[in-house]
DNA sequence: AACAAATTACTACTTTGGTAGTATTACATG
DNA sequence: CATGTAATACTACCAAAGTAGTAATTTGTT
């Protein structure tokens, strides 16, 4: 039905995966949901922050200038969808917060997260086994 | 000492641990060294940055009004000194992005540092120890 | 055809972080 | 005591994120 309107601006691809607290929570409902229009996305923020719509149709379409999502004309209104996935966001983000604070050490962030917050003795035995896990298969997978 | 408690509020507690990348930088420096001048942070950040000796002033001053550094006044330059301190901006930009990225869940964010980045042997053993230390009793120590 | 409701477009303003030029002040030294 | 210099103060941008009012448009319904 509806054709699709995906810009192509020539944008660095390290901003698009660096998103403010709103630009994240509407992408949150967007990975969710697979889609969205305006309306949606509003409904779904509406109980937490209570903004007009009028501010989740300007963020969309500065988050569309930017290339995070991109929109399909059904109707008079538009659908939504990511382009960037949650987990480039996600490895972007954690990445930048550990090189930051420690100078890409992810070792020393986990250390942090160990002290710093509570974790109590099944989820202690289940980092346990992550780990044990992670020891076999050394360098094997995951390949981007 | 009852340490600060307050988590999750939906209003930011604290501004004053929320810093941007220069910031972030120029305390580093400040925390390393104690103190410093805007001259001795400028030549510390200019190989890596290269900014104008007004750009650190300038930012300096900025943050001696958010209430991140003070400063006192030695002969004609100002000495500065951090106010906040390292483990409470750390603390506090880790926490932002766990409940960001993973509704509060660190164990969720440990995950993702398992699987993502790569750690060899040695600090899988590391990391196992950490946990072993940590399951007994509480307060143990941050290794880094 | 006309109107009401829904939806997007346009515009505007605020805050924060970053960057730096120019003006001013004060000090050290000749 | 004049003056160059080193330091801060002042001012002025820019960009990104966030917020929202108002205008314009589309569309479904009488």
């Amino acid at each position: 039905m509806g054709r699709c309107h995906f810009k192509e601006l020539s944008i660095p691809m390290s901003t698009k995966h660096r998103l403010g607290d709103l630009q994240f929570a509407i992408m949150k409902i967007l990975w969710e949901k697979g889609q969205g229009t305006v309306n949606n996305v509003h409904q779904s923020l509406l109980s937490e922050r209570g903004l007009a719509p009028t501010t989740i149709a300007t963020m969309l379409k500065k988050m569309e200038e930017k290339g995070v999502v991109a929109h399909d004309v059904e109707g008079r209104q538009f659908i939504y969808r990511p382009i960037v996935q949650e987990e480039d966001v996600t490895r972007t983000m954690v990445g930048e917060l550990v090189d930051r604070l420690y100078g890409g050490d992810a070792l020393a962030m986990v250390s942090h997260l160990l002290t710093e917050r509570d974790f109590d003795e099944k989820e202690l035995a289940q980092l346990k086994d992550m780990i044990k896990r992670k020891g076999g298969e050394e360098g094997s997978t995951h390949v981007r």
